[in-house]
RNA sequence: GGAGGGAUGACAGAGCGGCCGAAUGUACCGGUCUUGAAAACCGGCGUGGCGAAAGCCACCGUGGGUUCAAAUCCCACUCCCUCCGCCA
């Protein structure tokens, strides 16, 4: 959500900085009228509501000095304005919902340093990493055994179960057996243990509130692309994003417990509705796969520090893992509703030979924290709404494709990254199954 | 699932339907005293909205209701605690 105040104050700005993401004038000349009008409408009901309790206050004096005649015509008055105040209370609380759903609707405003464009082609490549490029090595250049497609290769190797995963909970549920699902519990184990240095691991529940799904801002806008479970006003959540942003939501932090860093696995769940049909081949995108994710509650001044940080942790376990991969800065017409300036890595998968979002890294200025209301407080002060920022570190079901492609050996067996050979008790090969 | 108890400011903890936005204590901030600290004493100390300010309004788990007037009464819900049952 972004700030009503800031908005009234010097629209100009804000007109100008949503723009670039494509949010007409129109738009923010309808909440600020809206915005008046609720005003207006809020001191008229305030002040009735005055008159009413001063004039009860005055029944409550008549009543202690026995004077009941004066007492019964002053609640007759207060008793009439009631009925205004009523009305005039719901007509004021009906323009704050209208002024609150503009509200809602409406994007952050962009990083300054957000580069311009309309949509995903204006994506700026900030640079690209590939194994042995520090040494002066070219780009790889993938052998015939490595532009096998995944979704080949890993049922060759009894490793990837499509069809079984289909039965159990329709298609793009994807079901890994053997070595496959041990790659994908590597994964995540090694990921965290790298993180567990600065970031408190958590385990949330994988179910959240229709409340907490608001506060985050994936409801009421997203809701088609979540899982719902109806009867218990839960949703899956899509993202470990959402139970971290909002455990301290409603609190006040003492300013000396930021930054708070926090790590996640868990699974999340997307219901990709109406991208049946493209790249939705094998695991190129499903409806639920396992991440790590990195989050961090703080100060304004430390968020660019947060934004590094875990933009550095999610290169540094790409280059451990020994994929290429490239950086994205997001442009305005591509940035997520809640960001203000996004990385997205993308990992280059040969078998399938394109690039492969694996990771999304934001700045969300104090936007989330806004609709959370999280606030902190430096000594004496009054509360200030925090900074937030997180990023994957990584999504897994990309990062399996890559290495189950990039790391294929003529034979059809498959090489474990070394960094991840402890949790396969030292094997260096993954072999056909049976 | 059954029975009972509870939910008030950072924390603890009062609060006959009417000067209660809320006693008191602790914590915290400022000051006096002190070489310094502690103690003692004095003062301050919730959040949000509107407003230039004075001030007005809202908030005592959440949502309704009764009333001229609700933290206080009524109803529903949520959460927490204790006991019983069931069970990874």
């Amino acid at each position: 959500m972004i700030d009503l105040v800031q908005l009234r104050r010097d629209p100009e700005t804000v007109k100008k900085s949503l723009a670039r993401r494509g949010v007409s004038a129109t738009t923010l000349d309808e909440l600020i009228s809206a915005d008046v009008t609720h005003r207006s409408l809020m001191l008229v009901a305030e002040n009735l509501r005055a008159q009413i309790k001063d004039l009860s206050r005055q029944v409550g004096e008549a009543r202690r000095s026995k004077d009941s005649a004066t007492a019964d015509e002053l609640a007759l008055r207060s008793r009439e304005l009631g009925d205004d105040e009523r009305r005039a209370h719901e007509t004021a609380e009906a323009a704050g919902i209208d002024v609150r759903n503009l509200l809602l609707d409406l994007p952050n405003l962009p990083s300054p340093d957000a580069p311009e464009g309309r949509d995903e082609t204006h994506n700026v490549e900030l640079r690209q990493w590939w194994p042995g490029m520090d040494d002066g090595q070219p780009f790889p250049s993938f052998g015939e055994h490595q532009r096998v497609a995944h979704w080949d290769s890993a049922k060759e190797l009894g490793i990837l179960d499509l069809e079984t995963g289909a039965k159990l909970a329709g298609s793009m549920f994807p079901l890994y057996r053997g070595d496959g699902s041990r790659l994908i519990r590597a994964l995540g184990a090694f990921a965290l243990n790298a993180h567990a240095d600065e970031y408190e691991e958590i385990r949330p529940p994988t179910f959240a509130l229709t409340e907490t799904m608001t506060s985050t801002g994936h409801l009421p806008k997203n809701s088609i692309e979540m899982y719902a479970i109806e009867r218990d006003d839960l949703w899956a959540i899509p993202t470990a994003e959402v139970p971290l942003t909002s455990m301290l939501r409603g609190e006040i932090i003492d300013e000396q417990r930021l930054p708070i860093k926090m790590t996640a696995l868990t699974a999340c769940f997307r219901r990709e509705a109406g991208a049946a049909g493209r790249d939705t081949r094998g695991v190129l995108r499903v409806h639920e796969f396992d991440k790590v994710e990195l989050f961090a509650y703080c100060t304004p001044e430390q968020a660019q520090a947060c934004f590094d940080d875990v933009l550095a942790r999610a290169e540094g376990l790409l280059r451990a893992l020994g994929l290429a991969y490239r950086v994205l800065d997001l442009c305005c017409g591509d940035l997520g509703t809640s960001a203000k300036r996004t990385f997205d890595l993308e990992v280059f998968s040969p078998g399938v030979d394109r690039w492969l979002e694996v990771s999304s890294v934001s700045w969300f200025g104090d936007f989330q924290a806004r609709r959370a209301n999280v606030r902190y407080r430096s000594s004496g002060a009054a509360p200030t709404l925090v900074h937030t920022v997180n990023g994957s570190a990584l999504a897994w079901s990309r990062i399996w494709i890559a290495i189950i492609e990039n790391y294929r050996n003529q034979d059809g067996s498959i090489t474990i990254p070394s960094v991840l050979r402890p949790f396969f008790n030292g094997r260096e090969l993954l072999r056909a199954q049976n």
